[in-house]
DNA sequence: TGTACATCAGTGAACGCGCGTTCACTGATGTAC
DNA sequence: TGTACATCAGTGAACGCGCGTTCACTGATGTAC
């Protein structure tokens, strides 16, 4: 942006084209507060961070692709978060509990990330929908392997389960995340109490998908 | 449309509108198989059915309220459908069995409506998203009192449950219902083992939940 | 039954607007010597 | 360190296009007498 060097822009050119491309990411999430990916136009974002449409072109093909990087990115760094935040946890009420809890933390802090997910996991673009599926896949995955790692006190021997057991139920706790942060999402902001009515849904249905995990016949 | 009167076009002004209604309805379904409901425009559906765009003025004031429209229809149809299809199941299991059955059989009968649904249910703009929350809700309110009426052979004891606990699991019941149409439909077409996979992990899913609410501590 | 008038679903021209994309460019940053 | 050249993120003008909405209209259907 046509400054004469100053103490303040002291940035390479990597540095300085990072810095717009997440613009544009963090500007199509803003956007996103109210509307869909692909009702979201290139000029629109572009006008946004204060660059003209073509400068753009430097960063993302089109929209969609832009949106595909913020699923890597929204979702990416979630992943690392709930998983070193489901450490130290030794009894099944007390994981239910937390894990609830992290959750609607999470949405706060990462309000855009968690409507983007929303809203793009079945509403967007078959590229971005792909997208999502992976990632929301692997964090199956990795809760099928904690599971399976974990002995907690009280809950259900996950040790013992066969892998598509384990793959069926970790599943169902994932969807039920999701949907648990489309809730809060959609609680209105001003209203603690219809917040507090959603975690208190969500902690006592993941307490009976978990009653119900305790006395699934294992194999073997 | 300018015909003089033949035997075929006997209908009357509000049989013709009606028909010229469903018509917009119906095409917008179709245009929405890869895309959602805000990226399809107003000429793009008329131009479907072979109006003018101004026509379509006579029906809905903009396309948002066709879509509220397209909510009371697809979700209302589908309840009366869905509830008639749960009489005469006597046991725990065969209820679960049926209902993912007829879900699946629902899903490839009104293909279009569930994809609107998933789509528009987070994606969408808030006053179609309010028409569907408000819709599954009473699909929710509806299984409740079915379960607390119905007493299975091995089934939970719903019928002592407390009002909340029962919405809490018709509610997590709904979702799954919900999120299992929306497997099935990323399923590809062409391959009925991806679609028997996510029958069989949605039916071991439900059987789950019922597993724990077999165990959920009842009051009173 | 026949006539005169009212209704209103659908027409078609016109509008201003913002869109995505192209292209040749600028000028600060980066590199080779 | 100084100079000459290459790179490339961002510019700005221009384009053709389809959009939603307005308006006065047409002509078949419906109604009153």
């Amino acid at each position: 942006m046509n400054h004469h060097p100053t103490p303040t822009d002291r940035l390479t050119r990597p540095q300085q084209k990072a810095r717009t491309r997440q613009a544009l990411l963090d500007a199509v999430l803003l956007l996103m507060e109210q509307r869909s990916l692909s009702s979201v136009g290139l000029r629109e974002i572009t006008r946004a961070i204060g660059i003209t449409p073509t400068a753009f072109y430097r960063h993302f093909p089109d929209v969609d692709s832009l949106g595909i990087a913020l699923v890597e990115q929204s979702l990416h760094g979630l992943r690392a978060t709930i998983r070193t935040a489901r450490d130290g946890l030794s009894s099944s009420d007390e994981v239910i509990n937390r894990s609830i809890d992290i959750l609607a933390r999470q949405v706060h802090e990462h309000r855009g990330h968690f409507l983007f997910i929303a809203r793009e996991r079945h509403g967007g673009v078959p590229a971005v929908r792909t997208a999502i599926a992976k990632q929301l896949d692997l964090f199956a995955a990795e809760l099928a392997t904690d599971l399976a790692a974990d002995k907690l006190a009280d809950g259900p021997r996950f040790d013992r389960w066969s892998v598509t057991d384990l793959r069926m139920v970790t599943n169902l706790i994932v969807n039920h995340m999701v949907w648990t942060a489309a809730a809060l999402l959609d609680a209105p902001p001003d209203s603690p109490e219809a917040e507090q009515q959603a975690i208190n849904t969500a902690t006592r249905q993941l307490r009976l998908i978990m009653l119900g995990a305790r006395q699934w016949p294992t194999e073997t």
